[in-house]
DNA sequence: AGAAAGTCGTTACCCATTTCACAATTTAAT
DNA sequence: ATTAAATTGTGAAATGGGTAACGACTTTCT
């Protein structure tokens, strides 16, 4: 809310810092450049000094950056103090990947349910997380806000209706449909698909050069 | 190889173009206007015709695009005559998913083989496709020059260096870990709790703009 | 036929992001 | 104590992408 002039990429790139520096600090390490960052999140040097830099003079020249310091700050900045809940709407081999997958550790996100229209998965508990039935997803979300779509294409009109009307403010949607949501809601796509034909194409058309 | 001054920006957005063609054509709509193509994909009607522009006059003021004429164009275009075939690394759920996609329809890309390291997938037949053990990866591989990646985060450097050696060109990595590679081979990284976790600080940051 | 409406392709501008390059500062070495 | 090496933070320039607006042309309407 306050950290509003922090531009979109910078973001974006920000849970890649944090995962990494988490896992210099385990590694005992107390200082870090940003050169020995850039080789290894593969983001130029100058980039990540001033993604820094947006959050004020976090280094120290000659130095480089504390890592505990960091780590600490970007805790507190990325809010992670606060554990944010999640649901995901859809429990095929996708959505069980999600259901898997622990972003607790450093992201202090928790997906604290999961829907599905299949009668044999409702009542089950993948990950720790359990499954209800999709007809009872109004009822049971109180007060959830980010939704993970990961159903087929063709339900994807129809459950987005329905969590825009319960409410969420976020839906991230692997479905290969753009889905239409009024205004205020934000949704980012994941389309597999286009993911893997983009990078046939890049291949085919741009064969030597990097992203 | 020749329509090198096509916008990478454009390059992502033509396999979504295209699936939405296909669509349409099978409706039977003959004739599409960039707006109502907007409409459809959410993209800039502006943007859509900068992007189609890149290509030459494909449209006709007044009229719109000729669905039938622009399909034909971008399946040359996009190289669909000629298929594609992928390797899927890590049969896990992720690996399933995408086991179970079928990429033909709209992409002309078709995952010949997925490799595992488990024993109990190995021989199995997922969506169609063979799995085989990952041990057996090179000489299997047979020419592939693409692999998808989805293998737990801790095997990522042993495996990522074996698809290295064998000579493939492109990488498409769900993995966590930013891989080091040679600077001929493209990879794309999809990052799952990035991805999350950026929609989540963007509606904690900036709760009312759209992406 | 003539007028009105629709739509493209493109020019000109805008904005966001990346990168270069360097002064300032700190650390490390001798 | 001096010098050399390392490294940040940032001003300025370069890159890349998006969009408003409009002339030109086509279609549709009356």
């Amino acid at each position: 809310m306050d950290q509003n002039k922090i531009p979109q990429a910078t973001a974006k790139r920000l849970p890649l810092y944090y995962r990494f520096l988490n896992n210099l600090n385990q590694q005992g390490k107390s200082r870090v450049s940003s050169k020995e960052l850039s080789e290894a999140v593969k983001v130029d040097s100058a980039t990540i000094r001033r993604d820094f830099s947006y959050f004020g003079a976090l280094g120290k020249k000659g130095y480089g950056y504390n890592v505990e310091y960091l780590l600490e700050f970007f805790r507190k900045t990325l809010d992670q103090d606060e554990v944010t809940e999640v649901a995901l709407i859809g429990a095929g081999n996708l959505g069980t990947a999600f259901l898997k997958y622990n972003f607790m550790k450093n992201n202090n996100i928790v997906i604290k349910m999961a829907f599905d229209a299949s009668a044999e998965k409702v009542g089950e508990d993948i990950g720790g997380v359990p499954i209800y039935h999709i007809d009872e997803m109004e009822e049971r979300m109180d007060g959830i806000q980010v939704a993970i779509l990961t159903i087929p294409a063709g339900e994807t009109d129809g459950v987005t209706e329905r969590l825009v009307d319960y409410g969420v403010t976020g839906i991230l949607n692997f479905t290969p449909a753009r889905i239409t949501v009024p205004e205020h809601i934000r949704v980012h796509h994941i389309d597999l698909a286009v993911e893997l034909q983009a990078l046939v194409y890049f291949l085919k058309h741009y064969p030597l050069e990097n992203e």
